[in-house]
DNA sequence: GTCGCTGCAAAACGTTTGCATTTAG
DNA sequence: CTAAATGCAAACGTTTTGCAGCGAC
């Protein structure tokens, strides 16, 4: 749970700006709030976290607020809501960049976010060979990362 | 949703009343039938799918038992638990050739599995170039199908 | 002033569990 | 006989929703 730099963070809220004048919504303390304090950090994030992080700086926002304010960033594209092998929903940053895939650690939850061009082609392919035409995808890969191997965690 | 063939499915009950004596588990009607269904009809299951199956040859069978059912066979290595893009856990029986991956329709739900030696391969060397040990995978495609193109569904 | 947003609490959702009863071994 | 499995209903954790009041525009 990096920080991202602050830069990024206010070409963020203007991107939401835009996007909320387009589409008619309202710019509430709430939502700035929210918005910012998600914004502010990287990784990825479940309604909780983002709803601790919040209650730092205003303790009587609720939790509905937050579920709403990450649905509507993700409607906006600003956001894309992941489901990992825990039971509840992340949240992160959409990447300016591009799509990126993930790489989990089964043992302590890091995540490594790659991109494979060469996968991606071949995923290509395979929905074209089979006649589908692909939307989007989901590649998820669970490891045991170096660190957690070298203290000793094994595979079973 | 297919049948399986006959054979198969006799080799599935076999397999796992091997399984079950292994774990000094009992044989019990409902077990039985809930193995039975779930055996007899290939895809990806919902626990509603074949509590409905179920509830034709026997009413008075509840959820309860359903889910343990299933999660048993799944503790045996007999099926996999999926999760898809709906909400819900979806089971299939463990293919014996191996592994697979998804290719869905976000239209019609239509699944084909695939496997590819070649992507596998090259999550493979992504994973260990990143210091992880790969343990698992998820990897599902979602697009639309031919079918569904035909008809003019489109992929806004 | 209007209508969208908030906060609360309650409902919804899929899943799991506690417990009294039944049943396999 | 005993311990495991069942069926019910209630609990669970996460997410969504209804609604009265509040606040952006």
């Amino acid at each position: 749970m990096g920080k991202r730099n602050p830069e990024k963070v206010a070409s963020l809220h203007e991107k939401l700006a835009d996007k909320m004048e387009e589409r008619g919504l309202r710019s509430t303390s709430q939502r700035r709030l929210v918005c910012d304090v998600f914004f502010r950090s990287s990784g990825h994030h479940s309604v909780d976290d983002v709803l601790a992080l919040v209650h730092r700086r205003d303790p009587k926002i609720g939790y509905a607020t937050v579920y709403r304010t990450l649905k509507m960033l993700v409607e906006s594209g600003l956001a894309h809501e992941r489901h990992f092998s825990d039971s509840l929903a992340r949240f992160e940053v959409t990447d300016a960049e591009g799509h990126h895939d993930h790489l989990i650690c089964v043992s302590c939850n890091a995540i490594i976010e790659f991109e494979d061009d060469e996968i991606e082609r071949l995923q290509e392919r395979l929905a074209k060979r089979h006649g589908y035409q692909l939307v989007r995808h989901k590649h998820e890969l669970y490891g045991i990362c170096l660190t957690c191997r070298r203290q000793g965690v094994d595979s079973a």
